[in-house]
DNA sequence: ATACATGCAAACTGTTTGCAGAACA
DNA sequence: TGTTCTGCAAACAGTTTGCATGTAT
């Protein structure tokens, strides 16, 4: 990703000229939005922006997260366990996500047979594909050592077959 | 997927093992849930639940549907519009969803492949994997013919690059 | 000066839960 | 009979929104 500064700048400019007002609060939710990595919830990005501005309030940070997403550096992403996470989203090409089931973390990989995949099932089922999300679960190396290997999220096999 | 009765059947017996009561609504959500289909939001299931028993309530929707996924007869879907479906879940094997933008329609695709690509990447990244979710998103037929193609839900690129 | 943005609180959606009465075993 | 279940309403979490006030342009 581009400096933290230069994101920024880019962004008030698309704003300036959607006729979208800068403030202080977009300054500072968007600083620590950039400025800390990837995929952080709406509560941490709102936590972070409150150590620069104490008063910044949880629906300015909603409305400016909602705002970056469609001006386009920011992406929504909705994993399995209720709230969003939001990550920096500029010239990174396509990628999908891999997820820890002990510690939550989120690692991002990338495989072009999947676009070949989707191709496939298109031409099969005859529709006109226009994104795929692909999310894997499982365990990193530090929570396998931790033993931290409980029973998956979200099982989609019978458990016992009729 | 096997006959309803024989599907109920099943449930029953797995209940009274757990020594979990069956009831009336029970019965109903059941019938309600597996005779008619696939990828059911709660909404949907209690609303045709209720064309037979007018009072059950949403409540015991919820808990009868949590109680499925806990014996294993359905698995609880989560795509990117806020609510959960729940879909029959019985000898089949895992497969992935491909949801019209249009109408919501929701098929089901399996290729082996995806499983190779999971075990590339765990390699990688060293993870044991558990599971995934691959969720393709586009057009049906029906849908192109009526030009109802907008903006691509969820976009995962930049609009305009850096 | 005047639109637009903010903070607050209230509204909203989807889901879970506590409780008193009903019903299965 | 005794435990579990139900319906209702309230609680909850995450998110959006209406409004009076504040502020960028």
């Amino acid at each position: 990703m581009r400096e933290p500064a230069e994101v920024i700048q880019f962004v008030r400019a698309e704003a300036r000229r959607r006729g979208v007002r800068w403030t202080s609060q977009r300054q500072t939710i968007v600083e620590a939005f950039v400025a800390s990595g990837d995929h952080l919830t709406v509560e941490e990005i709102h936590r972070r922006a409150r150590l620069s501005d104490g008063t910044v309030s949880a629906a300015t940070v909603y409305r400016t997260l909602n705002l970056l997403v469609e001006i386009g550096v920011a992406a929504k992403r909705q994993f399995g366990d209720g709230s969003s996470t939001f990550e920096p989203n500029l010239d990174k090409p396509h990628h999908d996500h891999l997820v820890c089931l002990g510690c939550g973390t989120i690692r991002e990989f990338q495989r072009d047979i999947i676009e070949a995949i989707q191709e496939d099932v298109a031409r099969e089922l005859d529709f006109v594909l226009a994104s795929h999300r692909l999310e894997l679960y499982g365990w990193c190396a530090a929570c396998r050592a931790k033993g931290l290997m409980q029973v998956p999220v979200q099982p989609t096999v019978a458990v016992r077959p009729l």
